[in-house]
DNA sequence: CTGAAAGCGCTTACAG
DNA sequence: CTGAAAGCGCTTACAG
């Protein structure tokens, strides 16, 4: 493989020329520069990756930390990967997955990761509230972005869907069309009972929406186990007052919820209104769902973004001191709802 | 950040010392080892990627190029990347993730990841049957693995469903329980032009089903376009002798297309029989679908393995001489038929 | 406008 | 069983 030597060989120069041509950090003349880069291209020359971050301190990677994930894999995480790789590449950056390793191992294989510089900063998939990696990773001053609005504003830079305000705006849509009892089904327990932002956000927003609008939100969980789940929906379709709408947050289930439902004769939205909140699979049986969506490229990006400038900030003095009351660099996505054909008046 | 010296000094030890300790390709005295590994622990040292790349030309990452997708994010993609990482990681891998760059520029991120040493092998997602980067990998004598099964048997290690097979035995449950017409129902066009090999194999096994069988079975290809492909459906079923079974490569359009037949009266299992062959969606509405399912975590740990072996065949004479006719390592994985409920007797 | 030289942090023959 | 030393391929002050 060429190396730095070969090129400057080829082009009639000394190496640390062509290493000024290619960082474009000095004046060249224009002979040389063109000389250079026939040179690079004629031998189809790349810098060597571990030299240059051995002497320079900059990889060019990002790592993405994945979700500290208790159940396996999660359909919108490959979204999340591919969106970052993407954004990333805008940027010039490659991106390193780093997969938790065991479960009281969590997240050595990020400290790995930022302790032996396999990469600049680190993106954190699957935030917690109160996330364990963000104060490993603040300790060894490494950089990170969060993917997810956690308690501490000012523990790091983030970025989410203001998932608190999509629940509250899908309330609101269901209020409008004059729906007073409705059930807001949240994400699965494992996801609330590790604190997942978008988990406790969402049900903050049910909760704040109830109080706000005096409707009825009832609160229930939903389980990747469609019997576990289709109980705890008979339960309330069961009871005195049934829901007359929904508002649901895991938009996997909700083919099977329309099956289930169905097959007690409930249609949506002659019977009950329908909201969906999150990532959806590619085809919800043609359904078209009112629906507010997780923008997962414009998130991508956000988050790249912040890792980058974070990047820039290493070595700065104290806290992030940009007047904003000491909160982070951030982006909160406002919700966007999309009117489908699942809201209807309430009977 | 500590380094070796740090380690070294702490332990008492020249720094070699450390590095033979940590590498185990010496044999070190009980006593001085456990010194290092306790100094080690105390100082968190993690050897520095780029200095131990530069040093030994390897990196530990492994390159996994994603497909030159014509339609943006695949679904299945995700699944593949978290299989290929959990995989990689139990071989002491990370991965990095290439996105193709431009349309014109195939492969230009991979090339750049192998030039530049950023990994020591690269896996190929969405192979095609002639792909181009495998020769402009094995020009630069850069370790691959294929998620595919290629024309050329011996350009490089590939893993596979066998999707022939799969389309073959899917044929074979229908025609077992009395269909005579059938519709296969292809992967979509883009997939097919640019000869992905999963596309070209899947019709490939549905002509030999039709010819080995002598049941009837129309080759239609699917379309991400949904009234495209209800259009396409519908020029079937209208027809005199409509088909009595599917056998879909295209599982995500699944819950669609039962959706669309139901309004037209058409009822699976009872009206027409379906088996669907792929990778699936995590909820299809609670439907129990007789299926061959992509085996991703298989496949992701035999592309994995076949890496592996390749970086420690660098270097080696020849192709492969393994006694296997020219063919390189492989795995070709045979199908698994799930029995759901979606197979009736033909009417 | 360009070059010679130091050194980043490792690994691995070479030596004892 | 252990150490001293060379050198991987870059970048970047230092010098002219």
């Amino acid at each position: 493989m060429a190396t730095i030597k070969d090129v400057a060989r080829a082009a009639g120069v000394a190496p640390s020329t062509v290493s000024y041509v290619l960082s474009g950090s000095r004046k060249i003349s224009a002979d040389t520069r063109t000389a250079v880069q026939a040179a690079v291209e004629e031998l189809g020359y790349h810098p060597n990756a571990g030299a240059r971050s051995l002497r320079s301190t900059r990889t060019d990677v990002l790592a993405l930390a994945l979700p500290l994930s208790g159940h396996g894999y999660l359909p919108v995480g490959g979204r999340f990967m591919y969106g970052l790789s993407e954004a990333a590449g805008r940027h010039g950056y490659l991106v390193l997955l780093v997969t938790p390793p065991g479960e009281d191992d969590r997240g050595a294989g990020l400290e790995r990761a930022a302790r032996g510089r396999f990469a600049d900063a680190a993106v954190l998939m699957g935030v917690e509230m109160e996330d364990p990696r963000v104060a490993a990773m603040r300790s060894l001053d490494f950089p990170v972005a969060l993917m997810g609005h956690p308690d501490d504003e000012s523990a790091a830079p983030w970025c989410d869907l203001d998932w608190e305000e999509s629940v509250v705006s899908s309330v609101r849509a269901l209020r409008e069309a004059g729906h007073r009892r409705m059930l807001y089904l949240a994400t699965v327990e494992e996801d609330v009972g590790s604190g997942r932002t978008y988990s406790v956000r969402g049900i903050r927003g049910a909760e704040r929406a109830a109080a706000e609008s005096g409707v009825a939100v009832d609160v229930c969980h939903s389980s990747d186990d469609p019997v576990e789940l289709y109980r705890r929906l008979d339960a309330r379709f069961d009871s005195d007052a049934p829901p007359t709408a929904l508002a649901v947050q895991h938009p996997p289930a909700i083919p099977g919820i329309l099956r289930h439902l169905a097959a007690r004769g409930i249609e949506v939205p002659r019977d009950v209104s329908l909201v969906a909140i999150g990532n959806f699979p590619e085809d919800l049986g043609g359904l078209d769902v009112t629906r507010i969506e997780l923008p997962v490229e414009q998130m991508s990006a956000a988050a790249t973004r912040l890792a980058v400038e974070a990047i820039a900030r290493v070595g700065d003095p104290g806290p992030f001191d940009d007047g904003d009351g000491g909160r982070a660099p951030h982006t909160l996505i406002p919700p966007r709802l999309i009117r489908g054909a699942t809201v209807a008046p309430a009977p």
